[in-house]
DNA sequence: GTTAAAATGTGATAAATGTTACATTTTACT
DNA sequence: AGTAAAATGTAACATTTATCACATTTTAAC
């Protein structure tokens, strides 16, 4: 049986997408405009919730820091997702950081709207409570592959979800290394060799930082622990 | 710094005890007893929910199993918590399965009757929404400890997450290696050479199936990557 | 209580992955 | 454009962890 990418998807876009047209709209005017540079925290482990963040351009990382200073990457958002409130709806510190992996346009609701919202919309309590349900299932396939994959299915695998956050750019994924490494679960230098491998059996075509896809059928093989 | 150990506890009994008491009652007026007995599925992978449980008595282990057949154990409710409702709130097949580690005594609340309590207990929406969005940050914890830890350090944590799974039995952790070692995530063999190690360190005592917690500084100490 | 089946322990070995220490390339800045 | 800083590539080596193949113990069933 093969992998289903679609499990690793959080649908973080579907909240806002499901709104009726006049609800989007109120959603909009008690937001405010941000922009993020490259690099600059969204919001980071420990600190106090404000508000949601709805992406309207860019891409973003989610991540923890371990203890010896190691990320762990454990979802990139891309254009029109909602995101940053989970530690606002449970009353808690955020549990994880959110960086932009570049420049960023953002729409910013702070908890005072938010809490509008919630009462002025009739189901965005629905919503939330379906997309945060379906994310625990996509958390749940990601502790599974972490914890029992190879390295190099893992890496198959990753490379596969990446392509599909990039499709505006033609799959081509454009992420540092070491990111790279930190989604994956392992050292920049080992996955730097794995990436050669996979270059050498024409999986990928590597252009300095860009990764393409070359050999889609393959990779998902490999992914599924399906070697030839 | 020294890990958090109730940074990795779903806390699913609270949903039920922040009812007011009025409202707890029309839950168990809703709910019909069901028995498992050690070893039963509760539900599995790829069904169709069709309500929620509450376990009343007796633990059970939520697992997925993975392409090559080896089950990696996320989580193990005990007695209070309510369960199963992550699937039946997102209208999806059930990402995991449930198993009953001991025989179980469960109160079963079918889909109808909980969308029924749904309408019926104000907060109960609200409470759903705060405890899933406490369980994302307890499952971020679980992926970065997953990727990121050693066998040893990670041992160490679950055997203290497991100590407080087993209060009522004096810490006393009854576990088949076999579930222990999909906990961790590893080997039954490496498992079982890591204990002894322990064991060897007066970390724990072993008698036979049972695990007991002899110094739970140190073991915090290397779960916290804090060697001596 | 005896016996078959499960579960667990053990040791040797192999494989996967991390680590270290640099060389090299790319990027960003003035 | 020139240069420093950051990112990436490389290779040898060390370490961790998995695997295999059994021995032994425990548990469950009759």
């Amino acid at each position: 049986m093969k992998v289903n990418i679609e499990k690793f998807e959080f649908e973080s876009d579907k909240i806002l997408s499901s709104l009726l047209a006049q609800d989007r709209k109120l959603f909009f005017e008690h937001a405010e405009p941000l922009s993020f540079k490259k690099g600059k925290l969204i919001f980071y482990e420990s600190g106090i919730p404000t508000g949601v963040f709805l992406i309207e351009s860019g891409r973003a990382k989610i991540y923890k820091t371990g203890l010896d200073g190691k990320d762990q990457i454990f979802y990139v958002y891309k254009a029109g997702d909602l995101l940053g409130y989970h530690a606002l709806l449970c009353n808690e510190q955020y549990e994880d950081s959110c960086e932009a992996l570049e420049a960023c346009e953002i729409k910013f609701v702070s908890k005072t709207n938010f809490d509008i919202l919630l009462k002025r919309i009739q189901n965005l309590n629905q919503l939330l409570i379906q997309n945060m349900s379906h994310e625990f299932g996509v958390l749940v396939n990601t502790i599974t592959i972490l914890a029992q994959k190879p390295l190099r299915e893992r890496l198959a695998l990753y490379l596969l979800i990446l392509k599909g956050k990039y499709a505006e750019q033609d799959g081509e994924i454009l992420l540092p290394r070491e990111d790279l490494a930190n989604i994956v679960g392992t050292a920049r230098e080992s996955l730097g060799r794995l990436l050669k491998e996979f270059k050498e059996e024409n999986l990928i075509e590597v252009n300095n930082k860009i990764i393409k896809i070359q050999d889609r059928d393959k990779l998902l093989k490999i992914a599924s622990s399906q070697y030839t």
